[in-house]
DNA sequence: ATGGCTTAAAGTGTATACACTCGCTTCCAA
DNA sequence: TTGGAAGCGAGTGTATACACTTTAAGCCAT
């Protein structure tokens, strides 16, 4: 081992590519390519292949595989490998029960500590999902939705809802992506309208039950439908 | 599928000690040690050790340690290694919140679908509470007081909302295991008397309140204090 | 004696190697 | 032709090897 004597020569980050955590970014790129629609439930999700892709070894790949089962947005079978999760509808109706639980309750408490500078917020972001619906961009539409439900929890101050929230979005989303039929984002970003307008005037029983709505008013428009798998050229950008 | 003939197989099962999953029986032996206090917060992980300890390689238990830092059991530092999680006084507040939203909705909704005959395993459960109270049985104790929420929740026949509150119910041991006073076990088991009356007498009302009243009540009795470590000595008998 | 720097040991992070399982093709026999 | 079994290839499961970081001890200078 090369001992080198500069003072200063600790400059860790410049020498590696990838600034924290070279399986997070695994995890970071698979989530979002589920999530924004470019791997289908189903494909499968071969470890050399991504291994290739990302230029790591397998060793990494496995790690954020096992994350992301964890997570439920991939299905990791004993000796067949890990594919893209295809959530049942009974599973697709329990995750829409909880998140209804949840946020129902999230938007009652909501109600009594929300700040006026918070409800500006709220506004910018609903701002930024009417552009995206506008522009017709699928992936931004599809995050921005989620978001709101994360900037929501994140303004109780309750960092551990919050990812467990987040948690309940990606799943959402890969639900979503499945079934949903492509006219109802609109009707999503509609109802967050109407839930900022009872956040703003601090009515907690409207609050929470235009949330437990909206939720609910998701889960039926379930549809359904197959789909097709690819691999190589959902994961090639590796954002 | 099935070979009808079957000639000579093998017998692939006998090869291997580890019946299902490695990974898993060193996952929940670690959590098992945790939740029943025989590994205190902020003991150190060493990946060797353990794995000197199961009898494998460091592989298996680097898995391990990442699912339980996913759960939040452990905590992992980028080159430090992997250490039992010490939950501060402010991550124990979001939990018991997050748990008070989730199992308040969880006594509300399980009213109005309880049968009888869940009525009566939730009172067969009381009686094996105080068995383990009478016997001052720590471990199982513990572990049936928190498995009672596990049972209201898959009560409810929603897997996921159980798989969560599982999750928080293990976070919520280790909060409790640094902070609790020792007498309040006997008050939580009371608490439980009083929520399967209100469940019983299909109250949604009562029972989301005495739930709520229940988790708030364990949270207002955490209490401060230092613990020591140690390692060896509990994992060794590894059940 | 003490503070700071060098150096060795221990431990984590990643890669590679090897063993085993699963699925498919091929080949043989009825 | 067809059923089935052996063999082959692909891919996962686990172990080991190596590089790098951290930590702690030791040494020199002040």
């Amino acid at each position: 081992m090369v001992r080198t004597r500069m003072p200063l020569r600790i400059a860790p980050d410049a020498v590696k590519p990838v600034p924290a955590g070279a399986t997070e970014r695994i995890v970071g790129s698979i989530t979002a390519a589920i999530v924004e629609r470019r791997l289908m439930p189903g494909t499968k999700l071969s470890e050399q292949k991504i291994a290739d892709i990302f230029e790591v070894s397998r060793t990494l790949v496995r790690q954020a595989l096992h994350q992301l089962s964890r997570d439920r947005l991939v299905t990791l079978e004993p000796a067949r490998g890990a594919s893209v999760a295809v959530p049942s509808v009974d599973e697709a109706k329990q995750v829409f029960q909880v998140r209804a639980m949840l946020e129902g309750a999230l938007a009652r408490q909501l109600c009594a500590r929300i700040t006026d500078s918070q409800i500006v917020e709220l506004r910018a972001h609903l701002r930024d999902e009417v552009a995206a619906l506008s522009r017709t961009d699928v992936p931004g539409r599809t995050r921005l939705l989620a978001d709101f439900h994360v900037v929501l929890a994140r303004m109780l101050g309750n960092e551990v809802l919050a990812q467990l929230l987040s948690d309940l979005l990606s799943r959402s989303s890969l639900i979503a992506l499945m079934y949903q039929s492509s006219h109802s984002a609109a009707q999503s970003q509609q109802e967050h309208v109407l839930i900022v307008d009872a956040l703003e005037k601090r009515d907690a029983r409207a609050a929470a039950r235009l949330m437990e709505h909206h939720i609910f008013a998701v889960e039926h428009n379930l549809r359904l439908g197959p789909h097709s798998t690819d691999l190589f050229a959902a994961l090639r950008p590796q954002g």
